[in-house]
RNA sequence: GGGCCAUUAGCUCAGAUGGUUAGAGCAUCCGCCUUUUAAGCGGAGUGUCGAAGGUUCGAGUCCUUCAUGGCCCA
């Protein structure tokens, strides 16, 4: 009969109740061991007591006895049950389902086929699962279910927590690298009257008590620079920035940036820093310098390669961009080229998109591509040789970019002058463009250091890694649109 | 925003050319089974075929629109 599993599993709890043995009233466990502790040191468990929590995963029932598959954090251990041995609770066994929770007590033994197992002396129901779990051959794939019901994804799939385990180590690694360093981490506002620091648009909010409108932040950068003002002299800060654009398998709305500030040093400074923090995390995660990213073998031994924006563009196209002086004569280049470019684009936006069309795709390796023309890097340091150009980097790895950084711009007068250009651009409708941030310049008039600054996609980080081709494989909840709520005829629509 | 693809049982998937009552494995339910392990043996039920329209004697299958997701492009 085609009964509900839900009112079976409802009917089973009911039962456990009436017996006493209702799972959710049980608070604590005295767990003694983790199921790898046991399975890797067998001689040292062998018919020792031990205490197992976990989730069944598997039930093979024979008669008056039972074998189950517990699975906890660290892995897997199977249990059997005689009723010989564990007496009359052995028939609350009868009320067992996939997917409920376990303590287990007994001694450690070896089945005739060699599994080390714990052949149960007592038990307890720690909780009931009341829904099915997913198919424990196939697992869950549907990646619509996978992102929307992660906790079913990392109970199905276990290769999906070393992922979300490897991006914490990663996380730990960076700390921990930084406060060798010399670093501070600071915590920044995510919520602002002005989203700057980058060119997106924010996401806008509203605070009811201030009757105003703010905005999530879209960088940290504007606020970490005024503590370089304030005489912090090494920060960092890793956290979530937003930015309302598209969503692809490399933007999620929300990701994580980490940003850091040094005083007094300029952009080669961060390359080193760059260079020693990366290859430094590549061997700590995979023990090598060397890693398997979608088939391609990349190398992260420092130095890694730089290779000068201009000088790429001329020997790919023969032309020298600082020669081109219009935004007209940068559009035919580009059409030239092949590369289609928005018209609204400025000649330094339009040699951007022929780089990113022409050069960027070729640095697999590690590459620090630097020299940026200024008129898309309002935050650097302009080259006291190449006006032009700025002293900013950006690493690609993969084809993709992984980092950007440059000496920060301290000089309040150019500052500003960069700001007022960028608004003539917003007045002409680049809604990507921020506001003027009065009170930014207000700080850099009480002078900021010379300064160092980087900024790292810790996702797409995560994604190198952990071989992972979707930032939303490593990202636990990314954003997705609600299920529908039994939505159906929606023709109200019809524009 | 554009193109292509997917959506069938709780899960993973089959269902050429339109044709009677839509299938398999796992899971579930009933019975048996004290060292099994993709346990086994015997029996049972799976379902708004993503949604809404349309074509047709007849639609899971063809057409239109929509929804969600994936991949590629902008």
């Amino acid at each position: 009969m085609g009964e509900d599993p839900r009112s079976i599993r409802e009917e089973k709890w009911e039962r456990l109740k009436a017996l006493g043995h209702d799972p959710f009233l049980n608070t604590s466990y005295p767990v003694s061991a983790h199921s790898q502790d046991v399975v890797g040191a067998y001689s040292k468990w062998e018919n020792q007591d031990v205490w197992l929590a976990g989730r069944v995963v598997a039930i093979r029932r024979h008669g008056k006895a039972l074998f189950l598959d517990l699975r906890d954090q660290e892995g897997r251990i199977q249990c059997h049950f005689r009723e010989d041995i564990v007496g009359s609770s052995f028939s609350l066994l009868d009320y067992l389902d996939l997917g409920d929770l376990l303590g287990v007590h007994g001694k450690v033994f070896k089945t005739r086929r060699g599994e080390i197992s714990v052949e149960v002396a007592d038990f307890q129901y720690l909780a009931k699962s009341l829904s099915d779990l997913p198919d424990k051959r196939h697992g869950l794939r549907d990646v619509d279910l996978r992102y929307r019901y992660r906790y079913l994804d990392l109970l199905a799939n276990p290769e999906v927590g070393q992922v979300f385990r490897t991006r914490a180590a990663i996380l730990a690694y960076l700390r921990n690298y930084l406060h060798e360093r010399g670093f501070m981490e600071v915590e920044t506002p995510v919520l602002l009257p002005l989203a700057g620091g980058t060119e997106a648009r924010p996401f806008q909010s509203y605070h009811n008590a201030l009757d105003m409108p703010l905005y999530l932040r879209i960088a940290m950068e504007l606020h970490l620079k005024r503590l370089l003002v304030g005489g912090f002299e090494r920060v960092y800060e890793i956290g979530r920035v937003f930015r309302n654009e598209g969503i692809s398998t490399r933007h999620n709305p929300e990701f994580t940036m980490l940003e850091l500030y040094q005083a007094y040093t300029d952009y080669h400074g961060v390359m080193e820093l760059v260079e020693s923090m990366l290859s430094g995390l590549v061997q700590q995660i995979h023990g090598s310098p060397i890693i398997t990213y979608q088939g391609q073998s990349l190398d992260f031994t420092p130095p890694f390669a730089r290779v000068d924006m201009v000088q790429r563009l001329k020997e790919k196209t023969g032309i020298d961009w600082q020669d081109i002086k219009t935004n007209e004569d940068a559009h035919k280049l580009a059409q030239k080229l092949g590369v289609r470019v928005d018209p609204k684009f400025e000649r330094a936006q339009v040699m951007d998109k022929v780089t990113g069309q022409l050069v960027e795709p070729d640095l697999v390796q590690p590459t620090f591509l630097w020299h940026h023309p200024v008129d898309i890097s309002p935050l650097a340091k302009r080259d006291p040789h190449y006006p032009f150009l700025t002293e900013r980097f950006e690493l690609f790895v993969a084809g993709r970019e992984l980092a950007n950084a440059f000496s920060e711009l301290n000089d309040p007068v150019d500052q500003r002058q960069r700001f007022q250009f960028q608004q003539e651009q917003r007045r002409a409708g680049n809604d990507e463009v921020p506001p003027l941030d009065e009170d930014f310049l207000f700080a850099l008039e009480h002078a900021m250091p010379p300064t160092g600054g980087l900024g790292v996609g810790v996702d797409r980080l995560v994604m190198l890694l952990t071989d992972s081709p979707s930032i939303r494989d490593v990202i636990l909840f990314p954003t997705m649109r609600p299920p529908e709520p039994n939505a159906t005829a929606d023709n109200s629509e019809s524009n």
